[in-house]
RNA sequence: GCCCGCCUGGCGGAAUGGUAGACGCAGCGGACUUAAAAUCCGCAGCUCGCAAGGGUGUGGGGGUUCGAGUCCCCCGGUGGGCACCA
């Protein structure tokens, strides 16, 4: 058994063996159920991110269509006939054939009849089993010999088995109209099927209208297509539905995307899912008292196969019904069973049952999640699923988990891979550049040649990371603290570089520099700052608002420039008064302190020698209004949206005074010219704009 | 292949449709020093110009607007996800 990632061009990564495909019998956990209300709700969650939003809905994809039933012409195995899902049901007279899935019974009866066929299907479970493998793979397929009836026109179609048709998705086969479809007609090419346009693009020629080698997809009208002729999309659809559900040959639904959760993992490491199979009284779940059940410790890692399924004695247990011997299942959860309501038990993390329901209604929804923007679709999905589903078992009040959500980008680094294929960490690579700037890499120590992969995800199977330990070791926790929050924004994908680190730690040495040897003339601590301080004030303040802003939008890079902002404004404002100086060193101080908590505790220690109170104990500073507030302000001065001037003006100017004040700019009358003004705009705090 | 992001100086990045490049790194010049480190002062997108100032510039191309890094369309590059990596 393989992960998806573990297949490497059709084999398996290590063994270098061919992968098969294998029908297995597992267990499934029915997110379907909940997929109308999983997507209606996204609409409600206004504190995650778009994208997050439009991921899952894509994901959940729901599809308006029909289902369409083909007589086939001669029963295959115990199938009459063959159901289809389609959106696109205004298109069924541009038929050319229909194709079924590798894993459809109709293949495996023909598979049963026609050793090609069966080959055919073999070769098909020898390919990926990953939706991206699957729909890059070369377009493939087999004419099973079987012929279908059209339920409008009794005309007869092939049926093939292809390998781009999905079992999991919508019954496992489609009706292919290459005029309209896309893939459809690159299959038709390569099969020499035909290719019948049935709806005309606005403005084309009905006599002379053809497909070459791009499908139409867009809307248009009916043509060649019967009862349908005339009309546009949309109304084809509904009339096509209407006809097919007075035949009795199928019906609109909604289709969804998401499949069931298969949650089955023949692996050791994972909960066991906590069922026993008993010859007499069937699949029978392991009785509360007796869970959880524990994995066994003496495993053999060493056979192939399930290691719970080898172990000699862990699955043999007496049916918890009838007392008979019985075994347990033998098959793990996937671990993100775990993950989706870990948030629950973590409301109360040491009681005997798995949640509590005072703690979980007192605590849920989690007010902020954070996590990394790889987990947009799955792991997030199946959270919103788990909180449903407890909730109907009545273990929660909630359906949403997580009412804001942050999903930070993904920290990256190249990959390097040795001459036999082993991941190599950074630290175990040398590098050297060619003199035509080519870069090389050898494994440290030695000549063995190091293969350079991409920028991509760190990961530890990838082992492209790097632990920010020796930043701590060498600058210690402060200044990795700040250097890491300062590099970028947090919800962007970064690749990881320690240049700048050194900027960092100047910093943390530079802030207790200056306070240190500002102390002697700072006045007592309480001291009121004085009106002729007023400039750092604005500035103390000005940082207050700016941070705590940035904080908390999650800008901690911003965050972090202002506070390098406001600390050159106080280096800048050495002859300030002393007790606007000691306002803004301890507003330095509690700035700081959620990025450099140490050494902000330090200073403020420094600077309140008698107080006891830690900085992280404060409430968080707020900025007094009034001295937010300019005296003054600089407006650009625009000529037909050319930067040519800025003037200063009075916060209280009107309106012609700023019009007078920049047209009198020297810049801005030699841009301006003879011509007349045709248009004057000004937006207030920002601009003035002439138009000529 | 499909879905979703991202792309701004040498580098990381800042910028409610309104002065692009704040802040930091690296760099350059200067001060201090016997010297170095540390520190301090200054310069800095590119380009023309002695300067004043001009041109140009946010991956490429088009569009909307008095005004576009920001909005719209097309293209390119790159990252994340694609259900068994978690």
């Amino acid at each position: 058994m393989l992960a998806n990632e573990q297949v490497i061009d059709g084999r398996g990564w290590r063994s270098g063996a061919l992968v098969e495909k294998k029908q297995l019998s597992q267990w499934f956990l029915s997110i379907t159920k909940f997929a109308p209300d999983l997507l209606e709700a996204l609409g409600g969650l206004d504190r995650w991110p778009e994208r997050v939003k439009l991921m899952q809905s894509n994901w959940i994809g729901r599809s308006e269509g029909a289902r369409v039933r083909f007589k086939l012409t001669e029963p295959a195995a115990e199938l009459s006939d063959i159901e289809v899902f389609t959106t696109r049901p205004d298109t069924l007279f541009g038929m050319s054939f229909l194709a079924v899935a590798a894993e459809h019974p109709l293949a495996a009866a023909t598979g049963a009849r026609d050793p090609k066929a069966a080959e055919f299907i073999a070769e098909c479970r020898r390919m990926g089993t990953s939706e991206a493998a699957i729909e890059q793979a070369e377009k493939r397929g087999f004419d099973t010999g079987f012929r279908v009836k059209h339920p409008f026109t009794g005309r007869e179609y092939p049926v093939w088995i292809a390998n781009f048709v999905l079992m999991e998705y919508g019954t496992g086969a489609i009706f292919g109209c290459p005029a309209h479809d896309q893939r459809d007609l690159d299959f038709a090419r390569k099969y020499g099927l035909s290719v019948t346009p049935v709806v005309l693009p606005a403005g084309a020629d009905a006599a002379t209208f053809a497909v070459g080698d791009v499908a139409h997809t867009e809307d248009g009208i009916s043509y060649n297509s019967g009862f349908l002729d005339g009309l546009g999309v949309a109304a084809a659809k509904r009339h096509a539905i209407d006809e097919l559900e007075k035949l009795a040959s199928g019906q609109g639904i909604v289709n969804w995307r998401l499949r069931d959760w298969g949650v089955s993992r023949q692996r050791y490491w994972g909960c066991p899912i906590p069922f026993i199979h008993c010859d007499d009284c069937g699949v029978v779940p392991v009785p509360d008292d007796q869970l959880p059940v524990r994995l066994p410790e003496d495993v053999d890692f060493a056979k192939p196969g399930n290691p719970l399924d080898n172990h000699p004695s862990w699955k043999h247990v007496a049916c918890p019904k009838c007392s008979k011997p019985a075994r347990r299942e033998t098959d793990t959860c996937d671990t993100f069973v775990d993950s989706s309501w870990y948030y629950a038990r973590f409301c109360s993390p040491r009681a005997a049952e798995p949640v509590t329901r005072g703690a979980v209604d007192s605590w849920l929804p989690v007010d902020q999640y954070i996590g990394g923007i790889e987990h947009a679709i799955l792991h997030l999905l199946y959270s919103r699923f788990f909180s449903r589903a407890m909730k109907e078992a009545g273990h929660l009040s909630v359906d949403e988990p997580f009412a804001g959500l942050f999903t930070q980008g993904m920290v990256q680094h190249e990959s390097y891979k040795g001459a036999d294929g082993r991941w190599l960490y950074p630290e175990e690579v040398d590098f050297a550049i060619a003199a035509d700037g080519t870069r090389s890499a050898t494994v440290k120590g030695s000549t063995e040649a190091v293969t350079i992969g991409r920028v991509e995800a760190m990961s530890k199977s990838k082992r492209n990371t790097v632990d920010p330990g020796a930043i701590i070791a060498k600058y210690g926790a402060d200044t990795a603290r700040w250097f890491i929050l300062s590099d970028n924004p947090p919800e962007r994908d970064m690749e990881w570089t320690e240049s700048g680190v050194a900027g960092a730690y100047r910093f943390t040495q530079r802030v207790f520099r200056i306070v240190e040897a500002a102390l002697p003339a700072l006045p007592p601590a309480g001291s009121a700052p004085e009106e002729a301080g007023k400039a750092l004030r604005r500035a103390t303040h000005r940082a207050i608002a700016t941070v705590t802003e940035a904080l908390e939008t999650f800008a901690f890079n911003v965050a972090v420039a202002r506070l390098y902002e406001f600390a050159n404004a106080i280096e800048a404002a050495k002859d300030a008064p002393g007790g606007a100086r000691r306002e803004a060193f301890e507003m330095l101080a509690r700035l700081a302190a959620p990025m450099m908590p140490h050494l902000a505790e330090e200073v403020w220690s420094l600077l309140r020698p008698q107080d006891t109170s830690l900085v992280a104990e404060l409430p968080w500073p707020e900025a007094d209004p009034a001295l937010l507030v300019a005296e003054s302000i600089t407006l650009a001065v625009q000529v037909l949206g050319k930067l040519r001037s800025t003037i200063d003006v009075p916060v209280a100017a009107t309106e012609a005074e700023i019009f007078a004040a920049a047209e009198a700019e020297e810049n801005v009358k030699r841009a301006i010219g003879d011509k007349p003004i045709k248009k004057r705009i000004h937006v207030p705090g920002r601009v003035v704009n002439f138009v000529i």
